[in-house]
DNA sequence: TCTATAGTTGAGCATATATTCAACTGATGT
DNA sequence: ACATCAGTTGAATATATGCTCAACTATAGA
């Protein structure tokens, strides 16, 4: 009945308190709109291993394509989303594109997931 | 025709020795599996925004429900997942269900992302 | 200019996944 | 014993997404 928040939960509240406290200092919907779109290009087999690759050498779209065993098309479509999010960028020489990591914050990312895995 | 790799690309391997460093270096399928599916956790809103809440304060579905207006159901399969992937803990007490995160290394892999976000 | 090759792109398809819904379990209090 | 409420679960649905395929652009070399 006074359910402000239209899809809101079916239970009496429990801990108000905490609640309070937490959404005091909850980021903002955009921050976990673009932290969760940032894990997302991390969470596909494909573009962690594109990115890992790119973390270690400098490399063209057939050089990825070969590494991975997929074709060009597939490689060039998750690598567009990459560049969209900033991660990659693309150096034109000739007929070939050259792609390497955006910024060294990329490589730091990957560190403490590896970690992560590491420990369980 | 000396493609071993079936689903290969289709173009004349144009880097062949920078293709053999990187994949001598490469790290075993499983790891790249696992380390997709550990993003996969935080890749999703509802999920990100649960992680972030119990990084603050242990907390039952109820609370959770509340705090992202969402239904008990939907928490309950997101926490599901997380438990699965050992990112969260759960602690009966009662009637009550609370989840908390599993270690500190969760809380890290936030502050690398938050950092990133801040950075672009 | 003509051909070959690197790379991109959009549509289509198949799969994965987030939420809803309804039914269920289990603990509490009366 | 019974009603209530927290939480879970499985099926169903709607949406998101990764890859394929075919067509396209652009650059290099003949």
């Amino acid at each position: 009945m006074e359910n402000h928040n239209p899809p809101s939960c079916e239970c009496t509240i429990i801990h108000e308190d905490a609640i309070k406290r937490v959404r005091a200092a909850m980021p903002s919907n955009e921050s976990f709109y673009g932290l969760a779109n940032l894990y997302k290009m991390f969470a596909d087999n494909t573009r962690i291993k594109i990115l890992w690759a790119l973390s270690r050498e400098e490399m063209c779209v057939c050089d990825l394509a070969a590494l991975l065993g997929m074709t060009k098309s597939a490689i060039s479509h998750q690598l567009k989303l990459l560049r969209l999010s900033n991660l990659v960028k693309n150096d034109k020489l000739g007929k070939n594109v050259y792609y390497s990591l955006a910024d060294d914050h990329v490589r730091d990312v990957f560190e403490k997931g590896f970690e992560h895995i590491g420990h369980t």
